[in-house]
DNA sequence: TTATGATTAGGTATAACCTAACTAACGAAG
DNA sequence: CTTCGTTAGTTAGGTTATACCTAATCATAA
């Protein structure tokens, strides 16, 4: 049984090796090598969230709000984000994600979407069934 | 077809949450969930190479060797490495992973671990033999 | 006119790097 | 066996950038 775990391990470390590879071309398509982890995690955050302002942003980061206009400034130079104003009260702006900020944001979402496709690719039908089959099965 | 894609997908991803679970717990065991993704890449530099001293891993790095003594320092404070004279020559220092610090330069690979452990707990000696066999295929 | 949303100004702390100068230890030459 | 050049690592001191903050300001809404 040790041998098995073994080789599963190895399978399951050349899926992974797969998928990182997938994000860092991701990553680096979007010219953006040396983003910071917590700055993807900025970017999921006002992905996560729809019509997100400055104010709200500060809230559930817990920064202060100029912090978070160095931020979005900061991002707007990087072309991830963009501001909108709301059409029904001036004071308020949305913070929008532009493609590259979206691609940024999903990165990790598509690179396993790329890899599901490579396996959609390599098995027919039958093994795909097995493969869910089986993988539901681990909790 | 796409419907199936979309099946493995959220299959895969509840694995990788899985797996994401376990570093995370493996990390704050540690007590150090604000480590960055640098020095974690540099505490795994540490550990490929054997009898590193801080001239190598100035090389290896492409740092100076101020900055290295300065990583080392503070590795040292955050109790990950230590310093090991050579018998044999006064001048070298090897620089040694502590457990902790080990246990952080593992810890996708254990997390890894986990994850497969909890495979062969939910499924029988037949399924991951098809298991293995259909992952195997995806190149 | 007061409250609210965002920005600006100005500041602090720390990280991550650097060069130059220093100390300790080795090893070969005299 | 001393001395001198070399090597390994450290210290001192500096730069630059990041990531935060408070207080004050500006624009808009109610």
């Amino acid at each position: 049984m040790m041998d098995k775990e073994e080789h599963l391990f190895e399978v399951f470390e050349n899926l992974i090796r797969i998928k990182n590879e997938c994000s860092c071309t991701i990553f680096s398509e979007c010219g953006l090598s040396d983003m910071t982890v917590k700055q993807i995690a900025y970017l999921k955050a006002i992905d996560e969230q729809r019509e997100v302002t400055f104010s709200r942003l500060a809230e559930i980061t817990r920064n202060s709000k100029p912090t978070i206009t160095e931020m979005i400034n900061k991002f707007v130079r990087m072309e991830c984000v963009y501001r909108e104003r709301c059409p029904d009260d001036g004071r308020i702006l949305y913070i929008r994600l532009t493609d590259k900020g979206k691609k940024i944001a999903h990165a990790e979402h598509n690179a396993m979407r790329r890899v599901i496709e490579q396996m959609v690719n390599s098995l027919d039908e039958h093994e795909m069934d097995l493969l869910i089959g089986i993988l539901q099965k681990v909790r």
